[in-house]
DNA sequence: TCTGGGGTCCTAGGACCC
DNA sequence: TCTGGGGTCCTAGGACCC
């Protein structure tokens, strides 16, 4: 059977959840944080009306959405991944096959019906998503992943569903669509492409293959081939299995010691040990990065290191030690540090690929690893960790998160009461 | 004073091998 | 003075996404 792809995109997806548990919040101008409370990475309405931009750093525009009366809260990425979990199952309730794309976003293949059956599939899913979890969705449908990326765009001003037209039409959209806005396009290649002159989406359908192949690479090429209504991209409905992992935060304040950042990225290698072995996964290579403020005046300063791990593994000593060998690599004395991290690549199942001749992880010291991450799981987070890490409560380098709303959905003692 | 975090894919270039 | 050619693997860096 013939499908299209749709789009479903949550309506500024953070807020809509926090609305969800809070309802003196839905008639007030809104904004939720990043970590350290210090970027706006959803936007009510009102907000986004007022002209506030997405990632704008807060203390910019504090004064502004203060004047507004707007309800700010840091980001509670427990209830926002939950309430992900249940929109996703009514979508699949409703698609052929689904994608989960983002935390907020999915795509889905429809059976390929006319225009306006499919319009009213659109409000039917809008309505199911509405009703049962409370969250406004918009749904943006198209032959291929690119085109109903641009379907979901009009949609904004569709009551949130538009079905992308073809022929002339299309190519009408396409000519009010600044080529920068187009899913795959972002700001180096629209600078590039507008020296030559293309600035609108439907420009770009039009630019020569070779000439994309060779500027853009076979990624600008796909976009404009997907613009053109042949697919080049495929739902992906079982997940890839994944190559890496990242773990680091921004520090509140600034640090200097070489103990300090220590504490900091064997907490970050702690954490993601714990991650890899509830994914039941061994890393390949480890790596470590630190860095000074973005902003402002430099000198700012960054490196990082990586290193091999053989054989692979996901024992939090092992990746203690190794983190501590490349941090001090990177490390030099002087910069004010305000992020540092730890990255983990590639990631295979565990029990896959080559053991290694004179050291293999023992039974004991998965033993311990198994203990230490059930007493973890069962107690709370840091009940048990390693000393490298520094103690809780005494660090002077966790993030700002001032203003969370509870874990309505996560955890039983912020359960929400309702009363008659 | 205050600017997030976590991913993927593609390409070029070096190391290494025969 | 003369100094191959082709293939694979790995890594770093750039670009993009939400």
């Amino acid at each position: 059977m013939d499908a299209v792809f749709a789009l479903v995109d949550c309506e500024n997806f953070y807020v809509s959840c926090e609305r969800v548990f809070d309802p003196s919040l839905r008639d007030v101008p809104m904004v939720v944080l990043s970590n350290n409370d210090g970027c706006i990475i959803a936007r009510s309405a009102a907000v986004k009306d007022a002209g506030v931009p997405m990632g704008a750093p807060y203390f910019q525009w504090a004064e502004t959405l203060d004047a507004m009366g707007t309800a700010v809260r840091s980001s509670n990425y427990a209830l926002y991944g939950d309430m992900s979990r249940r929109v996703m199952t009514e979508l699949e309730a409703e698609a052929l096959r689904l994608e989960r794309y983002s935390i907020d976003e999915a795509f889905l293949t429809l059976p390929a019906l006319a225009p306006d059956a499919l319009r009213r599939q659109a409000r039917r899913i809008q309505r199911r998503v509405r009703r049962r979890q409370g969250v406004p969705i918009r749904v943006g449908i198209g032959p291929t992943k690119t085109l109903a990326k641009v379907a979901d765009e009009r949609a904004k001003g569709h009551d949130g569903r538009y079905v992308c037209p073809t022929g002339d039409a299309l190519a009408a959209v396409l000519r009010t669509l600044p080529v920068g806005e187009v899913w795959g396009i972002g700001p180096a290649y629209s600078s590039l492409l507008a020296e030559h002159g293309v600035t609108t989406a439907e420009g770009l359908r039009q630019c020569p293959d070779a000439w994309l192949r060779k500027h853009l690479t076979v990624v600008g090429l796909r976009v404009a081939t997907e613009l053109r209504g042949t697919p080049c991209l495929e739902l992906e409905d079982a997940p890839a299995p994944r190559k890496s992992m990242i773990r680091s935060r921004s520090f509140s304040g600034r640090l200097y010691a070489l103990g300090d950042l220590r504490e900091a990225v064997a907490t970050h290698a702690q954490r993601a040990a714990e991650k890899l072995r509830a994914e039941e996964l061994v890393a390949g290579r480890l790596g470590v990065f630190v860095t000074t403020k973005k902003f402002g005046d430099p000198p700012h300063y960054s490196n990082a290191a990586g290193a091999p791990l053989r054989p692979a593994t996901n024992q939090t000593p092992t990746l203690l030690d190794v983190a501590g060998t490349l941090l001090r690599a990177v490390y030099r004395d002087g910069p004010a540090y305000k992020k540092a991290g730890v990255r983990l690549q590639a990631l295979r199942p565990e029990g896959t690929g080559q053991g290694h001749l004179f050291r293999e992880d023992t039974d004991e010291d998965e033993a311990l690893m198994a203990a230490v991450d059930r007493l973890n799981r069962e107690m709370g987070r840091g009940t048990v960790g390693f000393a490298a890490a520094g103690v809780a409560g005494r660090r002077d380098w966790t993030m700002k998160r001032e203003m969370r709303s509870p874990h309505y959905t996560t955890r039983w003692a912020d359960l929400p009461e309702a009363r008659a």
